[in-house]
DNA sequence: GTTGTGGGCCAC
DNA sequence: AAACGTGGCCCACAAC
């Protein structure tokens, strides 16, 4: 049956789906959208497809036409498809109905390259098309309830949402090759899909281990607050059963800076460096209960409650555009910042039959400042394969590479990481436990080593502080506010400098994870984890030579398309937890 | 009760 | 006041 007005046809016959692929694939582009009964592709259904040509909006009921296989080759090739939040309808098409979405425009991504990293904007469909077509589309069913008798209010909205994609995507369209985006909005897209499985699939955490180190860090944890407490007097008229209850709260930076002060130590504020240089076993001791207070909190009593119990393993969400260097961010819950520990990664498993394949790429932010310096002797460094730790201790402390110590080596990564993210002789010197001369001297000595490096660093800032925008290798843009207040701390120009290179980064991983998924097609093989430079793959234990060499070739390739002067080094290790 | 903010700390 | 870039999250605490 089909019912035609004005602005939409409502599709609730299989027999109609032929007309609508005819459709389509006369179509350039479709404008596409679904309605769900839930957030979730895990918790609910797709109640609605809305398809939108030039010249007709499709409803499809998903209720009444269960099997939408005839769209599945359109839907999957041909016209490019037009949505406004792409991983969503993505998970619902992929996860229901078997249908992987292909290619892909995506109005939000583009909207949120296109603002160059600002934060705070809106990005739903009505507040772009607000910016973008000067029309507002009325969300107020965005939220109703579709899984019921659906009312002409429900399908006009529907129909309206997918139809407007179609002017919307010319728009942003425009806009994006106005401003030199098209490269790096084409890698977003193309990342979505890889994004939006990787959620699905999920990641397995070994409950009886978590459970397990749960118990021991608890004890640690009780010790640790005993050991503490005993510090501190017993306040006055407290007889000893009252003070049987906790009379401090150990966790409030209020109530430990008075019990400090009870002792006789004003503490500035309780941050780890401010207590490391008090020399009194009590600040040792809040260290201690802090470090197993924060593991316990955040991690161990938290993330079994993510299990989701059809799947039972934990389905954390990328957001792929919200950092303004374009890294990936992940919430509810970060699988990002798990503590390295062993302790702590070897819980996180693969399925039996299974194991992961852990690739990460060596030192690629470095290699990327190599690039955009084109210093000669970090260049050539990378060139020739050798350790530019190794290297920079080397010519720091003027003695050969062989002769250099785990301290110097050590000391080298310290000032080449903490240079990258603009930092100063001050912090650097207190990192490595000198005086604030020395920490000079090292910075200097470092720059005369790698002139171009300390040039290029300075000229992004300068660039930055001028024409209030920067890019990364892939044509990704940051707009800097013209903020007095930042400028003068120097915290823009720390910002700008670091920038670029954790902005190739992001976009050198953000193409990686496209080819991965794309090469890994076809095998019992998929992405469960995505930590910046490194990707995990759960896949049939006798397949992981075979992923391992894909994953190898895919990141390196998107190296390579990124970086012209500097190769890329990929390191891949098989086991089955996620520990190397 | 919910919401917002700041201190503190985990990851890369 | 701090002086290291990018995040998310827990907890305390205050306001509503």
């Amino acid at each position: 049956m089909e019912e035609k007005t004005a602005n939409y046809t409502l599709v609730t016959d299989p027999k109609e789906l032929p007309r609508v692929v005819n459709a389509l694939e006369e179509a350039g582009a479709v404008g596409a959208d679904t309605e769900t009964t839930s957030l979730s592709p895990r918790d609910g259904e797709a109640r609605l497809l809305q398809l939108a040509t030039p010249d007709e909006t499709f409803i499809i009921d998903l209720f009444e036409v269960r099997d939408i296989s005839p769209l599945k080759e359109v839907l999957e090739g041909g016209p490019v498809k037009i949505f406004h939040n792409s991983k969503f309808d993505f998970q619902f098409l992929k996860e229901l109905h078997g249908i992987s979405a292909a290619p892909v425009f995506d109005t939000m991504l583009a909207a949120q390259l296109l603002d160059g990293g600002r934060q705070g904007a809106a990005y739903g469909l009505d507040a772009v098309a607000e910016r973008y077509l000067d029309e507002s589309p009325d969300k107020s069913e965005q939220r109703s309830d579709w899984s019921g008798k659906l009312t002409g209010r429900q399908l006009e909205y529907a129909a309206r949402d997918a139809a407007v994609l179609l002017p919307l995507r010319e728009k942003l369209l425009e806009a994006l090759e106005a401003e030199e985006l098209v490269r790096v909005s084409k890698i977003e897209f193309a990342a979505v899909s890889s994004i939006a499985e990787m959620e699905l699939a999920g990641v397995k955490l070994d409950v009886g281990r978590w459970k397990e180190l749960e118990k021991t860090v608890r004890e640690r944890r009780d010790e640790a607050a005993l050991a503490l407490e005993a510090h501190f007097p017993e306040p006055e008229g407290v007889l000893p059963l009252e003070g049987l209850g906790p009379r401090l709260n150990l966790n409030s930076p209020q109530q430990i800076t008075d019990a400090f002060r009870s002792i006789g130590i004003e503490l500035a504020d309780t941050k780890v460096w401010t207590l490391l240089k008090v020399d009194h076993p009590a600040a040792r001791d809040l260290l201690r209960y802090r470090e197993l207070q924060k593991k316990l909190g955040t991690y161990l009593e938290t993330y079994p409650k993510f299990i989701h119990p059809k799947t039972g393993r934990i389905h954390a969400s990328f957001l792929q555009c919200r950092v303004p260097t374009g890294r990936l961010a992940c919430a509810s819950p970060n699988i990002q910042q798990i503590p390295h520990e062993e302790e702590f990664r070897r819980c996180f498993v693969a399925e039996n039959g299974y194991t992961l394949v852990i690739a990460d790429y060596s030192q690629i932010e470095l290699r990327i400042l190599a690039e955009v310096s084109d210093d000669p002797a970090f260049v050539s460094a990378f060139q020739k394969g050798e350790d530019l730790h190794s290297l920079t201790a080397a010519t720091m402390y003027g003695v050969s590479m062989e002769e250099v110590t785990k301290d110097q080596r050590s000391d080298a990564k310290r000032i080449n990481f903490g240079l990258m993210y603009g930092r100063g002789a001050k912090s650097l010197s207190a990192q490595l436990g000198t005086d604030e001369a020395r920490g000079r001297q090292l910075i200097d000595e470092y720059f005369n080593n790698y002139p171009k490096v300390q040039r290029y660093l300075q000229r992004t800032a300068n660039r930055a502080t001028r024409d209030r925008t920067l890019r990364t290798l892939a044509g990704r843009v940051r707009k800097f506010s013209n903020d007095p207040v930042e400028d003068d701390r120097g915290a823009m120009r720390r910002e700008a400098m670091n920038y670029p290179i954790q902005g190739s980064s992001a976009d050198i991983a953000k193409l990686a994870l496209a080819y991965i998924s794309r090469d890994l097609r076809g095998l019992d093989a998929r992405l469960v984890n995505s930590i910046h430079d490194e990707f995990v793959v759960e896949c049939r234990e006798e397949l992981a030579p075979e992923v391992s060499e894909k994953m190898r070739g895919a990141m390196t390739r998107a190296g390579e398309r990124i970086l012209e002067k500097v190769p890329v080094e990929v390191e891949v290790v098989v086991s089955r937890e996620w520990t190397k």
